[in-house]
DNA sequence: AAAACACTTTGAGTTAGATCAATTACTCCC
DNA sequence: GGGAGTAATTGATCTAACTCAAAGTGTTTT
């Protein structure tokens, strides 16, 4: 409840907070390098666009972005995690992805015409992004045709994770999405159980899902009641998929 | 009802027929180059792309590819309409998206890796598509920067406004969802009133927002009922969209 | 260690929307 | 133009999920 209207009260002035500190330690550059729209830069472009980023740190809830905001960057998670959410007119705040370290977002701002940001984006707990400028990045791809290619690759899998999330949406009832949502963060699907770790607490899952956090806990009560999950804060653990599927017909 | 079991039961057989007439009539052509994946593309490989790809005329209610099908084309709408749907375990049919004449679909799948369709494509009346093998494109965009430049942008509005259709989603009742996309259709949004026409019938409209039929019709009346909307057919005016985004709160 | 805060869970009452059933309206054929 | 098939509407229940309220749990602050 306190979550439903954030931003717009909470947060109102200091939005960005740059780091002197370099981004040049092993471990975040290994990931950058290991992201498929970074992955084809040679080493020259590759520093020249790390020179030309800013390291940006965040603190708890701290706000990076506004919906509507001209859009002149895009980020890079080195570590934390953040949500991306839209504000609608009567200030409901619907959570709509969740970023983990070594992801990408707003990238597709760097084709988007105009460059504003589609959602806000905000830190879920301290972390730091690596703020890319768009034209830098744009200019990089026009210089060499392969990352063009990488690119490509990487927006059409976007497309396509995009189109499954809607599809998640389109089911009728809480419990049913629930459960789909579920089995989408297992490792290997369907296929097998295994562990499974919220990306966002539960009240946040809740939006993400369209229903009430009070509808979330009730449903999560009623699968572990039933032995179909066994809950340990937002780790679950879900032995076997196939029943779950079965339940929601 | 019938259109809840639809795919797998109807059509069993004949995806696909080839049509032999070439596709070279002037409107046609047109609309192809205005596109923006092949607005780039000079006379020569524009000519040697239709040469490769195949008119395929479908009925109503044909199914054109099947989910998880390998996809080794992507198809550009000539006439007609068609809509993208997925099936789950219990047969269920959920409507994602409808395409219109101009319009590509599938193309994601130039990139995608395994090459495989998302979901299930049907006509909704009579049509032509053009069948473009995703091959023949990909080599041309290797051939041209400029290309990939135009895909890019292409596809970043495409992920743009699949964020976008997720959003309306996250709304938790199915008034304010119909209300949302129903000023989405708007040609200026709620900027001002106009006419819209219902891009699927009622029924696969309930589906994409998933709800039910019955319900869809009883919010319509209402917002009909309260001068809001006036109906006829599949086409609705709107002449106020600002108190309709202001009825949803 | 207590206080403040943020999140989660549980309970009780209410309602939006699903379901079931029947009627009406179109559309396409023959 | 009549009949079959499909889609849309309307009515009457019923239930899933929302709302409001309160208590519980965990985390951070001082």
């Amino acid at each position: 409840m306190a979550l439903t209207q954030t931003a717009e009260t909470r947060y109102t002035k200091p939005v960005l907070v740059a780091v002197n500190k370099p981004f040049d330690d092993e471990d975040g550059l290994q990931a950058l390098r290991s992201h498929p729209l970074f992955s084809e830069l040679n080493g020259k472009d590759l520093q020249h666009l790390i020179q030309q980023s800013r390291r940006i740190r965040l603190g708890h809830h701290q706000l990076l972005y506004r919906q509507d905001m001209p859009a002149h960057h895009f980020f890079f998670v080195i570590s934390g995690r953040l949500r991306l959410y839209r504000l609608d007119s009567s200030g409901i705040d619907r959570t709509l992805d969740s970023i983990a370290p070594g992801d990408c977002f707003a990238e597709v701002m760097i084709y988007a015409d105009p460059p504003r940001y589609a959602c806000y984006a905000e830190a879920l707990k301290s972390s730091e992004v690596l703020m890319i400028p768009v034209k830098a990045y744009q200019d990089m791809l026009e210089s060499n045709p392969k990352y063009a290619q990488a690119a490509l690759r990487h927006y059409a899998k976007r497309a396509v994770s995009r189109f499954h999330d809607l599809e998640i949406m389109t089911v009728q009832n809480a419990r049913d999405r629930l459960i789909r949502y579920l089995i989408d963060l297992l490792p290997n699907g369907a296929e097998e159980g295994g562990e499974v770790e919220l990306p966002l607490p539960k009240c946040l899952v809740a939006s993400r899902l369209a229903m009430q956090p009070e509808t979330f806990s009730r449903i999560l009560a009623d699968l572990k009641a039933n032995g179909l999950v066994r809950v340990n804060r937002s780790r679950l653990f879900i032995s076997d998929p196939q029943r779950l599927i079965e339940i929601s017909q």
